[in-house]
DNA sequence: TTTGGTACTTTGTGATACAAGGTACTAAAA
DNA sequence: TTTTAGTACCTTGTATCACAAAGTACCAAA
């Protein structure tokens, strides 16, 4: 059996997203594509097929809202917003991956 | 729709646990109820149900090595031992670990 | 010989990330 | 006018992972 070392990375991320995805979005607003483009700067990459699911996901459960807006070029733009539901999720979420860092730590001591 | 906050904690723990496992042969060979005892110290919940696929998986790419053991009581034990193979993938998934938890870190400022 | 404890294993399910494809709108080039 | 390129959104099928829930097997004490 083999090892792929980019599969390493890619499980590490799973169930990371969402939260990256909130922590984005309690900046400021976006769509779809600048949250791709901040999570790639960031040196995550991240596919399309990926990050809609996810923001849909996040739609549905009340952790989001969005609004169209017309772009300066091409098609409208679907941009993001986080709610109250969703700020209370992000706390959560900080409180989990707080904890997962300091397990880590403590379990490479 | 519903949010599951101990599953907020589970997806984290996706593609960690791993890590986790290989970070904890490196010090010491160990058998699975014992790997879990500790992971349960360093604030991990994880069942058997979970671990044992995962320690069969890594034996079989190459990862772990293991031995049968007399067990003082009850049934004999199977220890499990980190290969060489294993202490690269090791050193991969520390440099991801690390990536990581700078990425997140940049996202949030 | 039955019961309780320890240890290992398997099966089925739900959630996630991804590859690969598709739809639709706009503007510039042919 | 038609075609092409670019942008943006969406869907489907697949592989992987964690977990719940069950089962198997060994041992020792009651």
């Amino acid at each position: 059996m083999e090892v792929n070392v980019e599969n390493v990375r890619s499980q590490m991320r799973k169930g990371v997203l969402e939260y990256c995805i909130l922590s984005i979005l309690d900046k400021q607003e976006a769509y779809a594509s600048s949250i791709i483009e901040t999570l790639k700067s960031a040196g995550l990459i991240v596919v399309e097929g990926t990050l809609y699911p996810l923001l849909i996901r996040l739609k549905n459960q009340g952790s989001l809202t969005y609004r169209w807006e017309e772009s300066p070029q091409g098609p409208p733009r679907k941009y993001y917003c986080i709610s109250e539901d969703g700020r209370a999720l992000l706390g959560v979420m900080d409180a989990s991956w707080d904890e997962l860092v300091e397990t880590i730590k403590t379990l490479k001591q």
